[in-house]
DNA sequence: TTAAACATACCGCGCGGTCGGTTTGTTAAC
DNA sequence: GTTAACAAACCGACCGCGCGGTATGTTTAA
């Protein structure tokens, strides 16, 4: 009857529960306990259900990538909308994404770097971050504005290693510090 | 004759190819291409060769994570030595340590993020980030100083991908600047 | 009735690891 | 100097397990 065809039960929200479920285990328990049978147990479904949604691991692996990836693009578009200066504005609101990434969404943080590691991943991965740099560069060209963007990559790298908050600095102050690198 | 009895063949040069081998095959081909089988093939040794010098692969994978930790802290305790002035010494030499990494081993640099994924490297990485932590505390506590280490380590991830140098700032450029933050 | 959305059972492969044997080098008795 | 004795260094064949993936059966909604 009607055109876009309705579907059944709630595949897609199955299909979401197996990424998110995948990108935990990557997280907390590292990439080598994201397996086919871990995943669908976390997920509540059977190994066989699994595969009915993705063909192979490789392409759930590349689902949880790219998940992460739009995560993190939709907090920089979204930081980039309510900015009416125009220099830096792309570094600080990278800047703002990757602290509020870390915020809400501690667990899945790290997801990306334990990613990298799979050479598949890898490249989608590179993509992305070319397109990331081909941008910045487009709007923020200055090196000071650069020294910025690796200052929030290397936060963003110390935070998956959850040190000791005694031994680094106040966030809040990190976070405004950096922003106004990137003012004016 | 001799108390402390002489090795016969070179039992530590087989190792330390073994560690090599094993470093090279994970930043080249990502760390799930470390099999114990590989590692001896590279090595021109059997795998039974191979677990005569490390009781099993987990001991392997912590003596190259130990080596490559332990380049890393020579490479700062080198630039300390020569270095007269006393604030920011240590970032200075974090950074300079950084780049040159970067130039001098740059196949072997990404093995530390490769075996990040893996809890029980996980852990001894962990416990280095700390102790450097704490002398960095001591002696560079100024919170320009951590920025700057947040830029090297930014810098560090950025090496690691391998993006193209057309989309990034001048390399000399960048160092000189982190190291200038660094002074004064 | 039909097809999507699963479950169940199974397979082959490659991995880490083991074990018995062989070579190589050192020591010491004679 | 010769040689027996011993241990380190290493090889090669093998094993069990857990993984990704498949084939087929079963339920459920339209």
């Amino acid at each position: 009857m009607n055109e876009g065809y309705e579907r059944k039960k709630q595949p897609e929200l199955v299909r979401r529960t197996l990424i998110d479920c995948a990108a935990r285990l990557a997280t907390e328990r590292g990439l080598q306990a994201v397996t086919v049978q871990a995943v669908a147990d976390a997920a509540g479904v059977t190994k066989g259900g699994l595969f009915h949604h993705f063909p192979n691991k490789e392409k759930l692996i590349d689902a949880v990538l790219k998940d992460q990836i739009d995560k993190f693009d939709a907090a920089i578009e979204a930081t980039l909308a309510h900015d009416g200066e125009r220099y830096g504005c792309f570094t600080r609101a990278y800047v703002i994404a990757t602290f509020s990434m870390a915020e809400f969404a501690p667990a899945l943080e790290s997801t990306c770097v334990a990613l990298l590691t799979d050479p598949v991943a890898r490249t989608h991965w590179s993509d992305w971050l070319r397109a990331r740099l081909q941008r910045h560069h487009a709007t923020d060209a200055a090196p000071e504005l650069e020294i910025v963007r690796y200052a929030a990559d290397g936060v963003w790298l110390a935070d998956l290693q959850q040190l000791p908050a005694d031994l680094r600095m106040d966030r809040d102050q990190l976070r405004t510090r950096l922003i106004g690198l990137a003012t004016e």
